[in-house]
DNA sequence: CAGGATCCCGTACGATACTG
DNA sequence: CAGTATCGTACGGGATCCTG
């Protein structure tokens, strides 16, 4: 396991351009931005028309959200169809590679209800720093 | 599935502030940020100090180390002993909580590790949007 | 309708000191 | 050794306007 190595001390952490090598980074250049998963999300429901993903994405920005989208795309994870019509249409749907993500962002989801009913349950949510005796004395 | 909606038009995405609702944004808010899984990931190996964590992540900045600790600690996914001495001693362990995010971190390096596989194989990587036909016509 | 071009801002992160 | 304080920067993302 290099990952702690090669992973994390990279300044482009999350952008188009990664270290290359780590698998985790990857997944988060993928998924990491504040809209890919909602995105995902909603195309793993069916394919959308831009107008679509923007209704369903209450509060994204166009740009932002064909930002993501051509990302998307560059990475193979979705697919852009042009119907050369007037007015313009397009539709984005997922490749096979892109339904790949499913389980990850189903991990994601599971993990933090987990952790949510956790922080219910105990209500610290504040910093609670032991002051322990030393170790062997 | 009301993630889509309340999910991510959310300003304090990956803050400490999050929709304190969406279980993907919870666990983004955790594991987000720049450093997190690497910690993280050291942690999981066994307790480790300070200097051992920042000498671990080469290129960390001892401010963003502290300040991932500290959000870390917050939340209850990590804790942290003071032994009071001289030199100061800090030990940094996962608490049970922390470990559930085990199976994510596994996941997201899973993912990453097809999908970059895949990248290879096709190697398209370059935008290749299809213009299509009418649908119908 | 899809999306490019601008302008702007918050903030996460880095670099570099400096303390107890 | 662990941590804070300060300063500077990059950039993700929002708002707005404009085009084919």
């Amino acid at each position: 396991m290099n990952i702690n190595k090669s992973c994390s001390n990279n300044p482009n952490y999350r952008q188009q351009q990664f270290e290359q090598n780590c698998p985790i980074e990857y997944t988060m250049a993928l998924i990491g931005s504040k809209w890919s998963i909602a995105i995902l999300r909603e195309l793993l429901k069916g394919d959308r028309r831009t107008h679509e993903l923007a209704e369903a994405l209450p509060g994204i920005s166009s740009k932002t959200l064909t930002l993501r989208l051509r990302t998307l795309e560059k990475h193979g994870i979705i697919r852009r169809k042009v119907y050369p019509e007037i007015p313009p249409h397009v539709e984005y749907s997922l490749t096979e590679k892109g339904r790949e993500l499913q389980p990850a962002i189903a991990i994601l989801k599971q993990v933090g209800q987990r952790l949510l009913s956790q922080e219910e349950a105990f209500r610290p949510l504040k910093v609670n720093s032991e002051v322990t005796q030393r170790k062997e004395a």
